[in-house]
DNA sequence: TTGAGTGTTTGAGACGATTCAAAATAATCT
DNA sequence: AGATTATTTTGAATCGTCTCAAACACTCAA
């Protein structure tokens, strides 16, 4: 490995390091003849600056730690997308770690991305009380939750999953459900607590006559849609809901499949709806009716506050910012035929 | 920010920061009474090591950057959370950085990767020649190249891209299909032109018989998919091919749903095989066939390749791992009924 | 009592860039 | 020319950790 450094360059260049380092930070204050050298050197010699150094001293990283619940899920991908185009501007960079739903690897990966001191982390927490994630936090490393309950005691954005919950719910009384499973996650996640609320309070609203059922995956998963899905298609038709509210899209689309491989019509004989409107969602078998949320929105506006904080901690106020789901119906929640 | 360094643990553990440092990285060889101290005072502090110092007097990063061509593809994601399984069994960390097939964005993530003096970088390329990557690796930074040809300067591992064509086109014409349309990208991408190359002799090999259109698209997304979708759909049905064989599964989605939508049924009408056999290719409108890669294993080989050249530098020869994509048939491509 | 042999602990350099007060040089004005 | 100001350049100190030769503390055998 031959790298340079910025004593070779001076020394090539016929200056002092102190130069180099102002050619490299504030060119406009070193004379066109030398800062002319000093680039030719740096050329010459293949010098690429040491940003590990450059951090040490300055004590400032560039880069935000992302910490998300799934990468394969479309979501989160389109989330770290929108992050990573706020940050491009700010010439920092979006690490994407993923938790997979496990404490664990949350827990290494917070351990990591304080150790490497960056600048903050955005994060998807697995579980709502998380000692851990507070520590951090009061040892200095800023952190927003990114479509997550606000604590008070970070930034936080996030979507009303309640009413998301609400308005899916609604919608499906209102095309003459009666029997509605809704079929979530770990209660331990937010999200998923919030939209089983938002879709009981619907159900309440409609004065009794709607029945609610519940399952719980251990994750949020294609695989773990299919699996239910499987289970309701064996259930007897009389026992069976006539509409599943998903808590993601992941699942509804497994959901979906196993609908399928079992002969039961979407949404003739059940409908179906998700939640998160992923690309994917519109492609589906029968195009999914979805509850919408910004996706890109929620990671620009997540590293907005962070860097905010950032850019003035004293005088930072953490704000919570919430943000409207709303529905899009495709063909999986279509009226029924019968009524 | 209240970071504690070895120092303050020092001090109140009263021992010199050697001795804390050893117990940090060989705590084997400091006596358990002093260890003990040691750790108690850590834990007081609430110390957290700073990872960039280590790495700046250690001289070795703990990151691996990974450069893909769009994260949306599930396909990547598959490739990077393969990488980072891997990677998590040598206590170091992914990466994972969005070229989104333009070269400008991907010089800048390696320039920033080259600046953290990160262990090495897994890449797919956008472009198959990239002096910048060359000189890049000339400079010293390991650089497996992923799902892309061999140059013989580093480590690769690729799927056989030209057998995967030549597969697809083979299944399609052995269907009856004698106009078959391949629906492309930019050729400059490598894992394009192959796949086109590996069609066009499966064509070629069917005695003339068989014509073969071809579409270039500038990207490879789910939008492009549909707008080829679009202007097939437009054509007069003698004019139109009765197969698509599309670059990438995104690809294919994008242009099933525009069948959909101009009421071409599928594979009736016309056939559709994709290739990289998403999880989100058996969820689709009508199930995609598709030529399957090995995904995730692609991912750890090449992080494997990578760690090896990383462990014994002097030693290491550069390797070319390729792999044989598979078929996978699903009803897109189903018999059609009049032969 | 000395010396060798273990096992622990110490502390002074690195590592590579940035900073900033001070020095050197150049430019401007009497 | 001499004084004054403006512009450049310098180089030592610093960031937090690791390394390694040397110092220290024991134990045991001679």
């Amino acid at each position: 490995m031959a790298t340079r450094n910025i004593k070779e360059v001076a020394q090539l260049a016929r200056v002092s390091v102190g130069t180099v380092s102002n050619v490299l930070n504030r060119p406009e204050i070193v004379s066109p003849a030398t800062r002319e050298r000093v680039f030719e050197a740096i050329k010459k010699l293949g010098f690429v600056r040491n940003e590990v150094a450059r951090h040490l001293r300055v004590g400032r990283s560039r880069t935000v730690g992302l910490v998300v619940l799934d990468v394969s899920n479309p979501f989160f991908v389109d989330v770290a997308q929108g992050a990573e185009s706020v940050a491009d501007d700010h010439d920092s960079m979006v690490v994407l770690c993923n938790s997979a739903g496990d404490p664990g690897r949350e827990r290494r990966h917070l351990d990591q991305l304080e150790q490497q001191r960056v600048l903050g982390i955005l994060i998807t927490p697995v579980e709502m009380e998380s000692p851990w994630l507070e520590e951090l936090v009061a040892r200095g490393t800023p952190v927003v939750l990114v479509d997550s309950p606000a604590t008070g005691l970070q930034c936080s954005v996030a979507v009303d999953d309640r009413l998301g919950g609400q308005i899916a719910g609604a919608h499906l009384i209102e095309r003459g459900h009666r029997r509605i499973m809704f079929v979530g996650g770990p209660p331990s996640i937010k999200q998923v607590a919030d939209r089983h609320a938002g879709v009981s309070s619907a159900v309440a609203a409609a004065d009794g006559a709607v029945e609610l059922l519940t399952t719980t995956a251990p994750t949020l998963t294609v695989g773990e849609g299919r699996a239910v899905g499987e289970r309701v298609a064996a259930l007897p038709p009389e026992e069976r809901p006539t509409a599943a509210f998903c808590a993601n899209d992941m699942m509804a689309l497994g959901f979906l499949q196993a609908m399928a491989t079992h002969g039961l019509r979407v949404p003739e004989d059940l409908a179906i709806i998700g939640y998160d409107d992923i690309d994917f969602a519109a492609a589906a078998a029968v195009p999914l009716s979805s509850v919408r949320q910004p996706r890109e929105l929620l990671g620009r506006t997540a590293i907005d506050l962070l860097l905010e904080e950032v850019a003035d901690p004293e005088q930072h106020r953490h704000r919570q910012v919430i943000f409207q789901p709303d529905l899009v119906i495709r063909e999986s929640s279509a009226m029924r035929r019968d009524g």
